[in-house]
DNA sequence: CAAAAAAGTTGTTCTATGTCAACGTTTTTT
DNA sequence: AAAAAACGTTGACATAGAACAACTTTTTTG
């Protein structure tokens, strides 16, 4: 149940077995069904989440009532609303399993307890913060001056499991791209 | 002239004079002028810069040649190209002082040091990479679905001080529209 | 301080892509 | 298993904004 974060926390850093267990300690488990929001705008971020088996998406909506995907977080990696999270301010933005998923998650209180007691957990958090800032710079800047077919030539070479593993609306919401044009694009390969 | 960087760190966080001065004492001074290059994007940054006086700009190139601006940070603030800056791989991406500016700057070396041995470095490095992740979102976030003239209110709301300092083909390369546009939608307010 | 270069403005034209609609297909619900 | 809802595809049409160009204004340089 626990052995896949301990397999992710053991990759990030030197850990013994007390200090793993501790860590661990904290994570409780939750099982989500397809499309089951874990936060609304609205809400203050409580949790952080480590997807054991499935899919979270982070997305917003417009006033029109659009939905704008953000970021996908596949198996094996730690997903929430960083901002709210850090902050204590409502999200506006949602967090939403997209399939039948197994999540670990940790409160805030019991996270940040962790980053404070145990210097291999600050230096994880470190790197999430680290990893997640170049991943955003990349992809959104990345897509910079790229014209729809360009972006999605993107997706195709850096994240193809996104195209695996999500509706082509929800891609297209996550390109900045109509669903039409996406469709267009693809029957021209 | 390291005061205004000594009133940003304990700003920050609770930091008696002796660590105070240790951090400081790996810091230099340079001084740049105008669209003055601190960073090729073949390059590896090996520095983070403090600015006290001035702007660094944060901008790539496309095929064409035409620039693209990612980011400005103004006086009492901390830049660098942090992918190339973490992972030690070329930047892809430019530094430059847009105005003459006076800029304290640390190697890597020593700023991972300082993170390594001073707690509180190291927290307020978290707040940086924290802030920036935020900031970045924010931006390019809040971009989603915009018009043009969505995108030029927003930075008059939140960003003023780039309208002030920065010329109308940075602001508009950093908007992702075309100087026309940027000029027809501010001769409409 | 004059000459040259760069930046800003404004009109015209052109194109990528959004929007809407109709239809077929897949998925979900009961 | 049938009905309903959501999704994907494709065509027709409309439009925001890019590209280009000509001109003016500002900035930089020798």
């Amino acid at each position: 149940m626990f052995d896949i974060l301990e397999k992710f926390l053991k990759r990030k850093t030197d850990l013994d077995d007390l200090t793993l267990k501790k860590i661990i300690s904290y994570f409780k488990i939750i099982h989500t069904k397809r499309n089951q929001i874990l936060l609304n705008s609205d809400e203050i971020c409580k949790n952080y989440y480590f997807i054991n088996k499935g899919c979270i998406r982070l997305f917003t909506t417009d006033k029109e009532g659009n939905e704008n995907s953000r970021y996908f977080a596949f198996k094996e990696n730690f997903a929430t609303a960083l901002p709210s999270f850090i902050d204590q301010k409502p999200a506006e933005e949602y967090l939403q399993t997209i399939q039948k998923s197994e999540l670990l998650y940790i409160s805030r209180t019991d996270f940040y307890y962790l980053v404070k007691t145990v210097p291999q957990f600050a230096k994880i958090y470190t790197e999430i913060l680290e990893n997640g800032f170049i991943m955003a710079q990349k992809r959104i800047y990345g897509f910079q001056g790229f014209d729809a077919a360009e972006k999605v030539k993107w997706i195709i070479k850096h994240q193809p499991e996104l195209l695996l593993n999500v509706s082509n609306k929800m891609v297209a919401s996550y390109l900045g791209i109509s669903p039409s044009t996406l469709s267009r694009i693809k029957s021209r390969l």
